[in-house]
DNA sequence: TTATTCATTGAAAGCCTTTTCATCATATGT
DNA sequence: ACATATGATGAAAAGGCTTTCAATGAATAA
């Protein structure tokens, strides 16, 4: 038994497909009587309106396309958590559309735009500040509305949900100043994003304005090729404190410097970003700065929704607060 | 300017729109030189065809829908990560459908049906064998191709990549035993997984086998409220070995029994399952069941492709190696 | 030379909806 | 009672593509 169309259901309740439609779109527009009794014949037929057709007739797909780097970061599958609750709220599928390093990015995003998505969000931390106006230009071409999650960006018309990334890496570098740390160490990514330049400015203007020298450590983002970094690290370092950009590099920090023979956080204090389930993990367990991922993509897929729906919108540009968890790793 | 149709292509190119389909679709039934000069002008309109059309056109969408309990979970994204390459591989677009419990499994998988995607992976080792066969059966009658990916489930019809979860549990466990460990428990989940039972299965096997008494401990799967339940276990419970069913319970384990005086591995050894990148963070590092979940995902959606295009398929129910990672926490 | 095959192309139907417009019956106002 | 507004419905076009079938001309075979 093939499946149901409209046009069965129509025949089966003897009105016209148009009928059908109504009862499915602007139920109110017709008798209550012919509307139960169409009702009835969907029930019976199990009948289910083909998205497929209906996107085309419509021109609305209620699907949005959320474009993604590096899909198993624990940030990234935090956010699309987000992203999903909201979306089942407003009914709308989510399409995943990965992206590569080595893809070009206009065309990645002429794809996207040719799979009819209603809307679009944007994941990508790693994206320069060039990159994000291709982005911007190609969609407003194709008017269609689209949000970017946890970038940073200058532009002020680029409807963007982030924390303030900057202020998060000066409060966090104030809090171990405040406890007296003199040689604060910031460990930080040899790739540049973004998101991390904005940490470290952050870490620098604390740093300054407490005349310390600020210390910027590069290493992997991988940590399981830090052990022979981090390890050379203490026979020549004065060190009495290290923030890690990602609650990981902290916590691998943390065991080579405890394997080191130092104690934390009386030798040195360590904190990390994200406060992911590393740091609860970690022993002792790290003070870390909360950043509210699940909240970034809950609140960037219903800014989102009220921009394909041309809801008035007060602010395109959000910044969500961030907070310190202190814990054992500093005082 | 609007979106260039394959109709403004085909005049533009002085051709039918049939023409203009078959260079797109089935380029060797059209002459070079006619070919090249529609080429030329796709190029230069910037024509993309419209998926949505052609969805409905071709009763295929180039989709395939991932059914997911909950998206957070390391496990889980890890799992998409193998899934999306494949994907992008063979050109498909990925669809994700988060399912929350409450959520009736049947009306779910019929709201997936009629998004009209050409295939369906669920991964969702939460998922009885009941619920299993209720899928099943709706997507046979749907006549639309599923695999399962890291689920358990006996019946020999049903498409499944996995691991074999009961000779895992049976292999950590005799590594423990051939360590001369005698009081060893298995810490899992109070809630009943189908992976996570096949884990204790293994188990019991392998303490029978030795004679040893099985001791089955239950905690929330939430480790930040594993604490005093962990803490108290110290004071009453002679133990010299445990195994974690996931890394996170292994690591919040050993935690807690170094901060109540144990040495690990001397007076305890301590193992998990997954080898995730908490088993290396962990100090000491954490001994643990490697489960190849990136290739989980990746196998299952290659097999899907195969079942989509009709093709040959040996075996529908493979079963992927898993090997035991040692570290520090063992001996 | 004539008949037959083959390669190339175009016309048009079909995929399943939504949506506009027209139609008809009924209700409202005067 | 008549003109007009209103509500409920249906007919048909539109959305952009694939695919079948037919038509054409050229190439091959007899």
């Amino acid at each position: 038994m093939p499946q149901a169309t409209i046009y069965s259901v129509a025949i089966a309740a003897g009105v016209s497909l148009a009928t059908v439609s109504r009862v499915l779109n602007n139920p109110e527009k017709v008798k209550e009587d012919t509307r139960e009794r169409v009702l009835k014949v969907i029930k019976e037929l199990g009948y289910r309106p083909n998205v497929i057709a209906r996107g085309l007739a419509s021109r609305k797909t209620t699907t949005v396309g959320v474009v993604i780097s590096d899909i198993t970061r624990a940030s990234v599958s935090e956010m699309l958590g987000g992203i999903s609750d909201i979306a089942l709220n407003y009914q709308y599928s989510i399409k995943i559309f990965a992206i590569h390093e080595d893809m070009d990015v206009i065309d990645s995003v002429q794809k996207i735009v040719s799979e009819q998505v209603d809307g679009i969000l944007y994941l990508n931390d790693e994206l320069s500040d060039k990159r994000v106006l291709d982005v911007k230009r190609i969609l407003d071409q194709n008017n269609i509305p689209y949000v970017f999650a946890n970038v940073v960006t200058e532009d002020e018309q680029t409807p963007v949900v982030s924390i303030d990334y900057e202020k998060a890496g000066y409060e966090l570098t104030k809090e171990l100043i405040s406890d007296n740390r003199k040689d604060i160490y910031l460990l930080s990514t040899a790739r540049r994003y973004t998101v991390n330049e904005k940490k470290e400015a952050g870490y620098i203007k604390a740093m300054e304005e407490a005349s310390l020298e600020p210390k910027i450590f590069r290493t992997s983002g991988d940590t399981t090729v830090n052990r022979q970094h981090f390890s050379s690290f203490f026979a020549d370092k004065k060190v009495d404190a290290a923030i890690g950009v990602r609650d990981s590099i902290a916590v691998s920090f943390m065991n080579i410097a405890v394997q080191n023979g130092r104690e934390v956080p009386k030798d040195i204090a360590i904190a990390g970003f994200q406060n992911t389930k590393y740091a609860s993990l970690s022993r002792p367990m790290l003070t870390s700065l909360d950043i509210p991922v699940y909240d970034i993509g809950a609140v960037s897929m219903r800014l989102l929704t009220k921009l394909m729906n041309d809801q008035e919108v007060e602010n395109i540009r959000i910044s969500l607060p961030h907070f310190i968890v202190k814990r054992e790793s500093t005082n």
